[in-house]
DNA sequence: GATGAATGAGTGTTCATTCAT
DNA sequence: CATGAATGAACACTCATTCAT
């Protein structure tokens, strides 16, 4: 019984916390970090002010762990698919499109992590940097097996075109209006960085063809 | 005698703003808005605190002042370069050149600017928003001339190309250490761009080899 | 049985008190009342929050409580002592003597006590003024049987007088590091104050060369 | 002019400082530190709550400042009459009519001086601490003086007799109603005082008639 | 115009107290 | 009765903004 009463309350509390994570996440991405108050995330929530500090050490804490959070649970979502696949396009769209998939999902979070991104880099002491870190770091891993299975042309700064992939994707999130043409802006990106860094006569879109209807079933 | 008095009073109040504008920058690209204080911002400008609401209505107005005002002189670069050349390669190349020094010479603004980027949408009331988009229109015209011309494939989402490209650019800005071989890495980006979306036929290396000279000199 | 439970239980929640007044007290005598909080009060004492307030009405209260309990105790040994006494001398060196040992054994209090001592005059809401003022009415009893007795020279101000014997007891107590060498000082401040107050031809010195051995035996 | 300007802009802030230190005092004394509020403070002084931390660090501070601030005054008082003397008796009396007046006029400071008092005297983090002790290094002095004077009797604890002066002393600040009376007060404890510790033959009641009216004229 | 002392609205944070379990 | 998570009143302190000099 005391396993389950301290269960019960564990989760409680951790459906307060998503709330209060929530809640926060949308209001910091409306707002400025300063614009937002602690009331009104309680008020909001329909917690007590108090209780927030009893979930987070501070305001900025609590902020920071919006972005830690979902980062983690990105990260997650990315090395998963990562590890079920072995084929580097198949790899690469499931990359883009589960980044792109989980922004819709978590708009909030996107527009508070991409406001921090550029001010996080040496210290790091909310441990941020670590994190985006991983996400760079899988995307190295996904075009070095692209080189080495011959999808990718050898000899090639991988670290440049690492940067300039998630560059790019950044770059899909603010087409405006596109969520729902989500698919064939990603094959487009495809395409296009294929023939960028690909070896010759590679096609994704010929090559997915049958790939993309799987996906739709397994992953959405 | 009171045009040269008025314009050397100009001229002071124009020193005085710059000072004000560089010194905030740094401050503000150093810390959060909300860390940063009219008091050290004046002391650091050597000015009294009054003299910053003689220059800016408010602390939120100097800040994006600052934004607002390099995005003019970045705009007044890339337009200016951009009307002197009739080449897509070359201007291609000019813009990322350009956007790149700039970013060196202005990194305090950079990261102010991408900070407030996501932000900014909408409403604009800032006139964020106009500036940036400029920015955007110029690449679609150099992409829609490179169409025309023949250097770029027919048929594209020319829109998709445009965000994918500033995607690049950003990408590329956070490579750490690559300011000095910031040309190489100019060139690799082309080289990928325009396999990905060139017509066949295109080597950016080949047909840029003699420009790049040309360009040292005419343009540092 | 249930009156051995009763008194069991009785016992149960005596202990309990006694310790969080022991953990309290030394809390509040190493900070002030407002740096002292209650999950420190009740994590020292390794009880509940919850029962602090089954025990004591509110902060203030278990404050106050700390000095009124302990008031009580000492004036119940003074009286005891005095009750047991009917030489002047002695029971001016019984007076002072077990203030003094009771400030040895209870140095928390001592402090807690004197800092809210001159706070506490008119309104008395907590009850500490009412005690304060039985110690002064001891000693007031002690001098004027010394009065009758001859001891003590008659047509003195005795309320002066009390007064400053209780300050000169005070002022003992804030001679460092004379806890040891206590029954010297008090020695001292007896024959000083005896000297003034005395009748003529009183040495308590003499007087009290048999008696201080007794003392030790029975009081200590 | 400059020197004007600025002597004004400091004696305005003097002033403020000074009824900021008395509002504050007042308010001190009449409640526990917890329970004086700095709105309230700034309300009473009539200026903004900004202006009392341009003033103090903190509320600590001003707390603090106030003790520190009376007690600079007392010890120039004390030492002031001190020097001007070299007659122990009149010294003593001095001390004790001086500290007495203070006390008087700032009772306020009184009552927050003797509720820290005791908290304060290992590391002395306010400057507290070293001022008390010159009041009790100034009274040894004088006790010293007058056992070279041959006032006072040799081999004596000159150290447990200044404690038991200054606790004298306080024990008259909690004779009700003795304010009036002060003078036969103090003139009663240098009797007593003078019979416990002086040499034989001293009576300070005959010493002092004549210097009593003199001393009315000049201190009072 | 320039200055910086004065202001007070605004807000993060604490912690005594309560009460459901 | 015991507990400690939840609460929100209360308050110290900051800092953008003003305005008298």
């Amino acid at each position: 019984m005391s396993r389950s009463e301290s269960s019960s309350r564990e989760g409680k509390r951790n459906a307060k916390l998503e709330l209060v994570l929530a809640v926060a996440g949308e209001l910091f991405a409306a707002s400025d970090f300063q614009h937002v108050c602690m009331d009104d995330i309680a008020v909001r929530a329909g917690v007590g002010k108090g209780t927030l500090y009893n979930l987070f050490r501070s305001k900025e804490d609590l902020y920071f762990s919006i972005i830690r959070k979902r980062l983690n649970e990105l990260i997650g979502i990315l090395e998963q698919v990562y590890d079920r696949r072995n084929d580097t396009l198949k790899n690469l769209r499931s990359l883009i499109l589960h980044l792109h998939k989980f922004m819709s999902k978590h708009a909030h979070f996107y527009l508070i992590w991409k406001r921090e991104e550029n001010g996080i880099d040496q210290d790091d002491p909310r441990g941020i940097g670590t994190l985006q870190h991983r996400i760079y770091e899988l995307v190295l891993r996904v075009l070095e097996r692209g080189e080495k299975e011959g999808t990718i042309r050898r000899g090639q700064d991988r670290e440049l075109i690492g940067r300039l992939l998630l560059g790019m994707i950044d770059g899909l999130r603010k087409i405006p209006g596109r969520v729902y043409s989500r698919e064939d802006s990603i094959d487009s990106l495809l395409v296009i960085l294929l023939k960028g860094i690909g070896t010759e006569g590679i096609d994704p879109r010929v090559t997915y063809h049958e790939y993309k209807h799987k996906v739709k079933r397994n992953d959405e």
